[in-house]
DNA sequence: TATGAATGAGCTTTCATTCAT
DNA sequence: AATGAATGAAAGCTCATTCAT
């Protein structure tokens, strides 16, 4: 929406500089593991000094959540339009896009576990994570009902997720960008779980794939 | 066995110290976050000086290694007695011995997390962490097969471990001790992810608990 | 030249400042052996933290080079000074100023030793220490034409330059400034290396082999 | 001699193994840099305790100074014995003696500078010190004088031997043995140093200034 | 508001030296 | 006399954070 006053323009110039900055950490935090990023490196990535980030982000837990509620935000708008498609395999696809994710933003999952584990967050912060969450975690569940499951769904969603992460943290390769190798080894981690948790009717030895 | 020389006993002691360090190292590592421990922490925890810690170990990594390895032996010796028991419901009994371990143990995953993705063992580790890799693998894979999956047994097993790996990445709340509502959470989503793992021959809607 | 734009301004300061440092450092150099000047007891005569110089130099290396070619600059800044005077005595008259050099810059050819044989240096600082000694060399060279050696030349001139770099390892006491008997027998000993190096009249170019 | 006592064989054998861990060190000094010879490392090679090192030395600098000490006596040696020769070339040749022997011991000028320059050696110390330089001028001194100088004798000694110990803080490289190149360079400057000290037909005692 | 120099606590590591056995 | 484990001071270096401009 346009500004009305030099008051909003400023005030949407401000929240542009930030959204740069959280922009370019996540870049960096995609490209490199997460002890590797510094203030300074995203300070410098993004052309600002590394004052200038405190003065949008009271520190750098702050700018890290942001960073890590953007990725979920993302994530989430990646795996809805995955539902959106055909119903049939909708469970697999699903795992094969949230996997994919991760092998291109590799510090997500160490994100979260920083934030799922640190417990630190401040009354406000927790909520934007929890409202993050519950919002995977439906579409996870809708793509397990998908899948013919009608039992223990949220508890399955659950399981689903970390499954999926935990792939990530076993398996993925540090520096730099994936090997084509490793990403296939994910994927077929991905797809494995995604068959395990899909109603499977009357399976018999030897038929699944 | 008893040492049979001053040097036996005076080697013996040695090897007794270099474990106290490894297992105050350890249970800092259950305890704390991977980040938080370092030389000069677990030099106070043991009663020595940092000094002495090189004595023992070249570096941080080394010891690092040394305290990952020993957990390594331990959840194998562990799911390994699991498996002798009754051969039903085994596989989810492993899950939740593993999981449970993880519980105690904080930083387990966290070390696997960095020595699988440093990609920094000299020659001689590197075996020695492949060879524990491998060990749990088997028993995750046997565990596989007793609850009736014939195929694609080994992929199945990576996928089980990269599971219950992600439980805790994904729900182990920090710092300090596992709430008993956490674990409880953990071993939840461990029986899920065991039910699933489990050949379900004619799995109807509804049957699975 | 006065800064034009505040950013010359700060840039100046800035320069200024990690002059100071640099300049402190030489101070220390000058008075203590190499090995006792460390980056916190420059930081501590700097007045600044010992961060600081990392804000300036990235390592105690690049700071330790920096000295060193200001120092270098500085003797040839003095001994090209010494030889535009009268060409009588000129050879002799370098000898001396540059072991006076010496003797008023107690680390320098403990630098020089370290820089000289270390071969650790980067591609772009290497440069720059080889114009050094080579804008050294052709003034020493010039000192020993003028004294009327026709002959080796070149060579002559590393000789002369290790002869009187030898003369301080050798005769130079520690610790704190060298006491005026020191300062004189090195610069007596000076004296014979030029006249050693002086054309003695009948001495024919090309006998020497 | 024989022992003629207990007591005399005891102290033998004491002196012999404090002759042996000097030798070592020794050895270590003529192959590594200064700096990186440490006590661990003299132990290691001898191959006794750190603790015994100090059974027979009361610090690190006292053994350092009797390795030194038995450097100049065998330079004072292999010197000695090339004067014993043909006196024509006298002078070349002991210095190329010289400073190929500081070819083969890396360290040995670096330990010169150390304690010429620290300043901090006992009073027992200080005379055996002496004792070896003054030999070792008293040979450049003769090598001088049968080169045909008659003047300023000593004081060219003192010189010579400052100029053929600059050669090596000058042009040797780092680390490890000395490549060939290197060696010819110092060996080439050292044969210029001897041209330059040695009388050259027509200069006449008392012409030069 | 943006800057970026300065900070200082904290890190891993080295090593001469001590001392109980 | 020999041991070698323990020491502890000191080293170089990193980095989130502060604050005067």
């Amino acid at each position: 929406m346009a500004p009305k006053t030099f008051e909003d323009l400023r005030s949407q110039e401000r929240e542009a500089r930030k959204k740069l900055i959280a922009e370019t950490a996540r870049n960096l935090f995609a490209r490199n593991a997460f002890r590797e990023v510094t203030i300074r490196k995203i300070a410098q990535a993004t052309g600002v000094s590394a004052g200038t980030i405190y003065n949008h982000y009271s520190n750098i837990e702050e700018l890290f959540l942001e960073v890590f509620l953007e990725n979920g935000r993302q994530i989430i708008r990646l795996v809805g339009k995955t539902l959106e498609g055909d119903s049939s395999g909708a469970l697999s696809r699903v795992c094969r896009v949230y996997v994919n994710y991760l092998n291109e933003n590799r510090s997500f999952f160490q994100m979260m576990s920083r934030f799922i584990q640190a417990g630190e967050l401040t009354a406000e912060e927790l909520p934007k994570l929890d409202q993050n969450m519950r919002e995977l975690l439906d579409l996870f569940e809708e793509a397990i009902r998908i899948a013919g499951n009608r039992t223990n769904t949220r508890l399955s969603a659950h399981a689903l997720f970390s499954a999926l992460n935990g792939i990530m943290i076993s398996y993925a390769k540090y520096p730099g960008r994936p090997t084509e190798e490793s990403r296939e080894h994910t994927l077929r981690l991905a797809e494995i779980i995604a068959e395990n948790f899909e109603l499977r009717e009357s399976r018999v030895p030897g038929q699944n794939k």
